[in-house]
DNA sequence: CTGAAAGCGCTTACAG
DNA sequence: CTGAAAGCGCTTACAG
């Protein structure tokens, strides 16, 4: 394991007692060598270290928090590896947890089969679990039940309004307030609302946004706004945003400002305009969600939303470290991330 | 973890023994139960299993692997969790390796730190380590040699080239030889390469079968390529990209046909042409590398080389697990994966 | 069909 | 400063 490789075949030494006897020395006293510990002979240290080097001796991870020492792991859940944001979150949240020096366990939640991640996390002895993502509702509320009750603490990411859990999100509606004011200042009335045909609660918290913010201006939010969905199966991506905004153009009466449910639906939806004569943002503006770099790669580029994922991930790594060892707290701590709306070309003045 | 919740609050059962007494059987009773084994009454059977869903007792992973059960699970290092191919091949893997009862621990390794990760992994016991991604050469080497003499399977992705490696990888140079094919087909014969001023031995390859293709026709590659890179620190970016195709613009002399280091360098590029009033692919052809989602964003849409993720994972769990539980074998087995070239609107003829 | 005993590879009091 | 003994939570022969 060291930079200097073993010189000759060394014995494949498995296990404390054998490399023991391989330095000549007792257990007991490898045992505090490895574990740092004070009051030993430099010399000693010094041997078993060589010896190390010679038979890259590693102890048996089994063994070690067997007998009581604390795993410092954490089993992360995450919906899937497909997502973006999703994987961002990912990385942030594991290179902060390292440097906190925790290992995490890292499992896809495939759907009905969260019940062996968290067995296998519970198993695992982990220190606690997070979930990124979004996932069934009923499932993970379950699962936050099941690790309350096992006294392991948890955290949702993402996940609004899982009873009980502990969770950090997006301010989901804020961040529709934000772009609707953004909007209405540039004077759109009428909306267009792309993709957000979906039961999964991220996107009925923004809808109910968007309405809310309608009818605080005493406008009629039937009237404001059209639903615009693509094909079933959903597919959220580039090619449904462009398929959307063709029938639209097709059928015409068009609203003067697109709101997609992410960036993808949003870029090819602005290539169905364009590609339909209809220019950005002079005779549409169109807004997405996530600011994804891809947001920079249409003309204009995409107006978004950021959902701060450095901030979200360090609050998260805030709320859970202060719960390991403590007996599970009475009340479920919630912690909204406040949006950032990036505005760029793809947004403008409306049609007059 | 059952469906049905605990009525009502149950004992917090942490071991076998604690478990035993509350079931009142024997721990070995116990244990045979949890182990699927023969020769159980099925009313003890049913005892225990009631008992689990009132506990939700979960047996410690570390006392069942000490005690010499295999640990049934794979270590994955993948470079970093933001590079679009590198996380498909994890997602994959990772399903692929759960549908065969294995669990994988996942870990990015950081610059330089790789030691660290190798010895968690040791440390424990799995059965295997597969390698996602390029990493440093002699880091990895190492890494490979140390699994190898501590008798521990491996599996190197998309590295091609370490000595001792079993891999499985693209063939890049064959993949730069389809483009080459196609892009001579159409009558190129002067090229300008985006961002290929890496030392990452990934890109090497490419550039070297870029420069045979052309001298394999009797054409000097000097003549016929021209390097086009951006600034230092590189990004290979939507915004690198098109940096880059402004600057060749302005300087004049434009080859008829680009070659990217891959996707968003390709599609940036082809937003700087077309900024710059250069029309694609008439004026000049594009192609990327990776065959990305974002492929179809452009108008035309970019042709690319796809990396057959699917089939590369698959082959790749079909080289690995035949060597769990086996000594190492003598010769390192290398497997290369031919690449698909996605034809697209970005190429077309050159320009007579 | 079920139970008492040994042992996996470590750490941690406790002696010396 | 170092060593012999007990014990962590399981499984697996071995008895009964």
């Amino acid at each position: 394991m060291s930079t200097s490789q073993p010189k000759k075949p060394t014995p494949q030494i498995r296990s404390s007692t054998e490399f023991a006897r391989y330095v000549g020395l007792a257990r007991t006293t490898v045992s505090r060598v490895l574990n740092g510990q004070p009051g030993l002979k430099p010399k000693t240290i010094e041997r078993v270290q060589r010896a190390i080097e010679e038979t890259g001796f590693v102890p048996n991870a089994y063994a070690l928090h067997l007998k009581g020492k604390r795993t410092a792991t954490v089993g992360i859940c995450v919906e899937n590896l497909l997502t973006p944001p999703v994987v961002r979150k990912l990385a942030a949240l594991q290179h902060q947890l390292r440097e906190k020096n925790f290992t995490s366990l890292i499992e896809v939640i495939e759907a009905g089969h969260g019940d062996k991640v968290i067995r296998h996390f519970l198993s695992m002895r982990v220190e606690a679990v997070v979930f990124i993502g979004h996932f069934n509702e009923d499932e993970l509320t379950r699962h936050v039940a099941e690790l309350t009750q096992r006294e392991t603490p948890h955290l949702v990411i993402d996940h609004f309004g899982i009873k009980g859990a502990n969770t950090v999100t997006l301010d989901r509606p804020r961040a529709m307030q934000m772009l609707m004011d953004h909007l209405f200042d540039l004077g759109h009335r009428r909306f267009g609302l792309l993709a957000f045909n979906s039961q999964a609660r991220s996107v009925r918290d923004r809808l109910r946004a968007i309405h809310e913010s309608i009818t605080a201006r005493g406008l009629s939010s039937e009237q404001c706004t059209v639903a615009l969905d693509g094909e079933y199966p959903r597919t959220n991506d580039f090619e449904e945003g462009r398929r959307i905004a063709r029938t639209a153009v097709e059928r015409g009466n068009l609203p003067t400002a697109f709101i997609a449910v992410n960036d993808e639906v949003a870029i090819g939806a602005m290539r169905g305009l364009q590609e339909s004569g209809v220019r950005v943002p002079e005779d549409i503006s169109i807004a997405g969600f996530n600011n994804l770099d891809v947001c920079l790669m249409p003309t204009p580029a995409l107006t978004s939303i950021d959902q701060r994922i450095e901030e979200t991930v360090q609050d998260a790594v805030e709320v859970l470290l202060p719960q390991l060892g403590q007996p599970p707290a009475a009340k479920a701590l919630v912690k909204m991330i406040e949006p950032l709306l990036v505005v760029r070309g793809s947004t403008g003045p409306a049609k007059s």
